[in-house]
DNA sequence: TTTTAATCCGACCCCCATATCCTTAATTAG
DNA sequence: CTAATTAAGGATATGGGGGTCGGATTAAAA
């Protein structure tokens, strides 16, 4: 994938967090996504730092979202855990190839490509995620009544 | 950069490699490109072993391209150096969006992605990368005149 | 007020990419 | 044959990402 793992569980937590305002466990989560829980908790923390979650210690707390899902895109995850340096540069690294003239051969397909996912980054936002998950929870309950 | 630091020190060396069936020493071409020297002669090593150098040991030996340029794709160095897997799967790690239905937000982007760039490296040769070798040095020599 | 439940925070592994160095083997020049 | 030259290969740092663990901190509940 192109993401980081963690960039890759962090969607995938933040997708299946409630709306409605309660808060979700580290060690819930990742049970249920079936992810490190140690390590989740780690990212989880940094989203909170970055004003993507919001986090409250002690009983009944845990990790909410700290805005609609629908206002939490893609781009913003990649950038809170990734910095914004992943998609920039030369593909192969050519230093005489920065953006302007004498653009390596790749240069061209290589900024349609950039163009293309920050578009969809900025775009495709944690709502659209949520529904991935549901039909995914439908599938998987599909599949075991099939299969029993 | 998409590509591995080492992919890249490849293809600046690979450009840089003259064709007329001499060898270049790991240390000249290191130091002239302005690339740690023992990496890359581990680099050169293994595209050697992959088939895409050849090389002889002792005086007057080095590395020299297996091929005529032109028949040396981008695409074959990266395949020696990382592996096919870099650009497989779905963007962000969903288990469910391997290819079929059930896509992510991301797959459709992300499949043009992987469509455009395979088709760039399959077309792109390591000939395409020397002519920008050379217009490099046209203007750095430039750049100097100038300057002086 | 004490206990409990959770995040927070730091220290610590493991693995891999990057990078270096040294020894060994091969080949040529003298 | 010997010495010089060069790649080949192994051992060894170094840094970062992935991942675990335990204690400190906070806040609610008993």
């Amino acid at each position: 994938m192109l993401f980081s793992t963690a960039t890759g569980y962090a969607l995938r937590a933040l997708a299946a967090m409630p709306e409605d305002g309660t808060y979700s466990l580290a060690k819930d989560l990742a049970s249920h996504l079936e992810l490190p829980g140690p390590y989740l908790a780690k990212i989880l923390q940094s989203l909170a730092q970055e004003g993507i979650l919001h986090s409250v210690r002690g009983p009944r707390g845990g990790f909410r979202l700290a805005r609609p899902a629908h206002r939490i895109t893609v781009g913003e995850v990649v950038e809170a855990l990734e910095g914004i340096e992943t998609m920039q540069g030369c593909v192969m690294g050519f230093a005489a190839c920065s953006n302007h003239d004498n653009p390596c051969p790749l240069h061209k397909a290589w900024n349609e490509v950039k163009a293309h996912m920050d578009a969809s980054m900025t775009h495709v936002t944690i709502r659209d995620l949520q529904i991935l998950d549901m039909q995914q929870h439908r599938e998987r309950a599909e599949a075991a009544r099939v299969g029993a």
